[in-house]
DNA sequence: TTAATATATAGACAAATATCTATTGATTGT
DNA sequence: ACAATCAATAGATATTTGTCTATATATTAA
């Protein structure tokens, strides 16, 4: 829960998952749309994946990142939950 | 935008949001709800109203904090956006 | 006007985070 | 078996963040 927030608090890792909304990618795929390194890179999907935002599958010499839609549903009810607020009283 | 996330990635900030949702505070009536410091209660409430999650209004010596629920409206689209998914192709 | 209360701000400090370089581990192709 | 490529990890460093104490500002009450 706590995880999941702090993923999200990066504005790079956001933009992963944006990513990895259009298509499932590789590390280096990913790598092309980013100013740091590799390093950084894995670091940000280690993040994700421990948020359970994301997961892995390799391909041969390739881990290849997709979202984890399962819990992508989830998050959005959590996100509901946050600011669902009825305008009562007042 | 990424001020909100960087936001709600602090877990007493959410709790406070979580408290506001309940009922409009002062500062010293949510002070009671944490162990830290007056100080660092009103940093994490400029935090919340940077993101415009939260409003102020004065009334005598208090500062009433309330919901900004025009944004949350906002901000619950926001989240529905970035977790949309349709499982296409795959 | 002075004292008390409520909140915000300034400045210091420690912990957490993002980044880098260098290296390691895993897989493939020759 | 060896070299090349892909990704993860280790360790160092700089920045950001959360917290504190002390102080300033605003309002109310006496």
């Amino acid at each position: 829960m706590d995880n999941l927030f702090k993923a999200l608090a990066d504005a790079n890792r956001r933009k992963i998952i944006q990513l990895l909304k259009k298509k499932d990618m590789s590390v280096s795929d990913l790598l092309e749309h980013f100013p740091f390194t590799q390093a950084s890179l894995s670091h940000h999907l280690d993040i994700l994946k421990r948020a359970d935002l994301v997961m892995t599958e390799r391909q041969g010499q390739f881990i290849i990142y997709s979202l984890n839609t399962s819990v992508f549903e989830d998050v959005a009810s959590i996100f509901l939950n946050l600011f669902k607020y009825d305008k009562r009283d007042k």
